[in-house]
DNA sequence: GCCAACGTTGGC
DNA sequence: GCCAACGTTGGC
């Protein structure tokens, strides 16, 4: 811990209290109110009396001190929300908690953060509202007048304490990143701006960021690794105290991987703690394993690891420098072959059993919210394994030697509370040493396995639940190329989106676990209802959160299962109830092609040869109604799915009478992201004029350009030989025979300049459908002689004239008063 | 009940 | 560092 002391002070490091500091007195008070700066990670506050008061306070403790600042208590290994409900619990335990969700949260640090964005947010007309806006928002003048600044510490995950910083601007943009901090600051050198501590380095060399660098180094194993890695031996470092990271994924490591962390092992492990922060940033330490070091290695002035050792590894052979040792704690083991057997046979590892440690608001609270997931589980399964009300947890448990005495046990998905009772009087010696890496690595794992015991817990199932939705097999997770066509799509700022809607590309979205109504429209929750039974991905989610004060269950699932906090997804990984293999194999096939389609369509936006679209025949709907153009309406999402997959049903729905559709189109702004828009709506046009019904055997194709052509097919057709070309743009126009119709032509008067909607574009067949291609001056007979056919026409020929007409007014004058006569 | 919006986390 | 996208929330 005394290591810590001087790193936390330099002044990369010392983020936001010292910020604070240096600016005005309101924002020291933000500071002491921030939630978002728990500082664990941050280094700069764990470093002195901050730490101490983080670590051996109470959290009642703590969050009176925080009180007593003016506002509510927010640091990160505290209760977070729940808490204050919680010892509001204590007095009232009738009281009923809205949002029980998470003691050790999954949004919580959401709250602060949303809250202030919120309020700028709504001038700007979002939706999103939240409570305390301002909440953890510090000024920030470095960045101008307005700015505001964040962090935001990571409190679950494999990232677990890794701390984000947010800018916000004047004008309530809100910064993630140094990218977009460029891009709000447009014109602004930021060379010498660090992002994460926010400040300029005029002409001088931003600090060394050994930290930063440890942790960067660590990312490039796996993030779950990081913290470890980033805590050193985990025993004594700032981090160990504050960023807790629970996960250490062995399995993910790789062949490389396992090199880098046995060279980092090698090279670090004989260090002391107290000369970490002189040591070079690759040089990394790394804790013992949990459960080799107690008890295998001798304790140096108390300190595992202190001692350098060369071993031979019992398993691979290689000599490794250091002290690890098999589960069994008998024979040398090298890091990477404990990292590979740990994940192997994790049962040794991984239970552990904690005791409340009587304290906390969480021990005094005894009687069950009756609200939470838990207590949920308990009341909708009285025969399952009975899981502690959430607001009867203990935040702050001690691991327990001896297992089984209590008859709880806790197993601690994260490490916020570890620091709490790692400096607490109350823990015995014995548990002090081990705990700071042990139990964290020991959780970790617990976060990454799988078994029966691991379900009980939803807060182990963090990581699964983060996953779940995508079973990683079928051809929609495969697929790694966005159909650029799709709203999620389109939304993301690669299309030119506002990154308003965040989803992955629906034709990606996974077949089996994906949330229903982020299927391509008719895959989800379509026009054949909720329940129907040919959806495939998962049932909604029938959330029950803070406005949902009671049960709420959808009537025709089992009463054992639990809607809340996506139980839901327990048992349908695979196929959702009541799916016939054959249905659902067809369902397989039919977003199989379905994906094709669009990755055959979006090759046509850059490898164009003309698609031949006559030969996808889709199903074509009888009912449709187009909207027109709106420039301020954004392109009806949902809706216009419909046509994106129409076609996936093909011919089993083609009786199907679909809804309407619903297309607007709109244009974009920038015209930068112009050309990119204009395309993809004309594919959305495509798509529309393809589950649409068209005028007999026109059919709609993509061309250079893009361009969409539709084309009679039918020979016998009079409009054999017309085309409609639409560009981006939905300018369009008619060709005969390869010539273009002239602008002078009447067919033009009767029809927008624009064919941005499918009704549109019919509305234009159906006309064409009343012409007849001019027949032109009849041939010579001394052209018919030679056996040849050759037409002649005007040179302002019509082209299309109407059927009773045959030829143009601009032939007839051509052909002479005699021939007109005969005509 | 739906879903737009967005905070947040995972992972490259 | 950055972006993709997951999960949650609150407005409608």
């Amino acid at each position: 811990m005394s290591e810590e002391a001087v790193p936390s002070r330099l002044p990369v490091s010392e983020p936001v209290e010292r910020d604070q500091g240096e600016n005005t007195e309101e924002n020291l008070k933000t500071d002491n109110t921030s939630e978002e700066l728990p500082a664990p990670s941050d280094g700069p506050k764990d470093a002195t009396g901050e730490c101490l008061d983080a670590a051996g306070s109470t959290p009642a403790e703590t969050k009176d001190e925080v009180k007593a600042a003016g506002e509510p208590p927010m640091d990160w290994f505290e209760p977070l929300e729940d808490d204050d409900d919680d010892d509001d619990n204590v007095n009232s335990p009738g009281r009923n908690y809205p949002d029980e969700e998470s003691l050790i949260g999954e949004t919580e640090s959401v709250a602060g953060s949303e809250r202030t964005s919120r309020r700028v947010n709504v001038t700007q007309g979002y939706r999103r509202k939240r409570a305390h806006p301002d909440e953890g928002w510090i000024d920030w003048p470095s960045l101008g007048q307005g700015w505001k600044r964040k962090e935001v510490v990571r409190r679950s995950g494999s990232s677990i304490g890794q701390v984000d910083v947010y800018y916000l601007s004047p004008r309530g943009d809100r910064v993630r990143s140094r990218v977009e901090l460029t891009t709000v600051l447009h014109g602004t050198d930021l060379t010498n701006f660090e992002y994460k501590t926010g400040k300029f380095y005029d002409g001088e060399v931003p600090p060394p960021r050994s930290r930063g660098r440890i942790k960067k180094k660590f990312r490039e194993r796996s993030s779950s690794e990081s913290s470890w890695m980033e805590r050193g031996d985990g025993a004594e470092t700032p981090d160990s105290h504050h960023r807790l990271t629970p996960s250490f994924i062995h399995k993910n490591i790789t062949s490389n991987q396992k090199s880098v962390y046995l060279n980092s092992f090698t090279a670090d492990f004989k260090q002391s703690p107290s000369s970490e922060e002189k040591l070079p940033e690759e040089k990394i330490r790394l804790p013992f394993p949990s459960s080799s070091r107690p008890l295998s290695l001798p304790s140096i002035k108390g300190e595992f690891g202190s001692e350098e050792s060369t071993l031979l590894c019992a398993k691979c052979g290689i000599s490794f420098t250091g002290t690890w040792y098999d589960k069994q704690r008998k024979r040398p083991c090298c890091p990477t072959c404990w990292a590979t057997s740990k994940s192997i046979q994790h049962p040794l590892i991984r239970f552990r059993k904690w005791i409340p440690c009587g304290q906390c608001v969480g021990c005094h609270n005894s009687i069950d919210c009756g609200q939470c997931a838990n207590c949920k589980h308990g009341l909708q399964s009285p025969d399952a394994r009975k899981r502690l009300c959430r607001k009867r947890r203990c935040i702050c448990p001690i691991r327990k030697n001896v297992p089984g005495s209590t008859g709880v046990t806790y197993k601690r998905p994260f490490g916020d509370t570890v620091d709490t009772y790692e400096d607490s009087n109350d823990v015995t010696e014995s548990q002090h040493p081990s705990l700071k890496s042990s139990d964290t690595e020991n959780f970790s794992v617990n976060v990454d396995l799988d078994d029966d015991d691991m379900s009980t817990d939803d807060d182990e199932d963090w990581h699964k639940k983060r996953k779940r939705r995508s079973c990683g097999e079928c051809k929609a997770c495969l697929c790694r190329k966005d159909c650029g066509v799709c709203d999620f799509c389109i939304d993301k700022p690669k299309f030119g989106g506002s990154n308003k809607k965040r989803q992955k590309c629906r034709l990606r979205q996974c077949q089996r676990q994906a949330m229903r109504h982020l299927l391509p429209f008719q895959m989800g929750a379509g026009e054949y209802g909720p329940d129907g039974p040919w959806m495939p991905g998962r049932p909604r989610p029938h959330y029950t959160y803070s406005r949902k004060t009671g049960l709420k269950r959808n009537s025709d699932q089992p009463a054992d299962m639990d809607f809340t906090d996506y139980d839901d997804d327990d048992d349908s990984n695979s196929q959702p109830p009541n799916w016939g293999l054959e249905h659902s194999r067809q369902i397989q096939q039919s977003l199989d092609a379905d994906v094709r389609n669009y990755q055959s369509m979006q090759s046509n936006h850059s490898d164009f040869g003309v698609k031949n679209g006559v030969a996808d025949r889709f199903p074509h709907i009888s009912n449709h109604n187009y909207s027109q153009p709106d420039h301020h309406s954004q392109w009806d999402t949902e809706k216009s799915l419909r046509g994106v997959s129409n076609h996936l049903e093909e011919e089993e729905e083609e009786e199907e009478e679909l809804p309407m559709i619903t297309q607007i189109y709109s244009l974009a702004e920038n015209p930068a992201e112009k050309g990119i828009d204009l395309e993809n709506q004309l594919m959305k046009l495509l798509h529309s004029l393809r589950s649409s019904v068209l005028p007999i055997l026109w059919y709609a194709i993509v061309a250079e350009g893009p361009q969409l052509q539709l084309i009679q097919c039918s020979k016998q057709s009079t409009m054999a030989d017309t085309i409609v070309l639409i560009n981006p743009g939905f300018y369009y126009q008619v060709t005969v025979q390869k010539q273009p119709l002239l602008p002078t032509h009447p067919l033009y008067d009767t029809h927008p300049s624009r064919l941005s909607t499918a009704t549109d574009v019919v509305s234009l067949l159906l006309s064409l459908e009343r012409y007849v291609v001019c027949q032109g001056l009849p041939p010579k007979e001394s052209v018919l002689n030679k056996g040849l056919i050759i037409l002649e026409r005007a040179a302002t020929c019509d082209f299309l004239v109407k059927k009773n007409e045959r030829i143009c007014s601009s032939c007839k004058a051509l052909q002479g008063p005699q021939t007109q006569h005969t005509d």
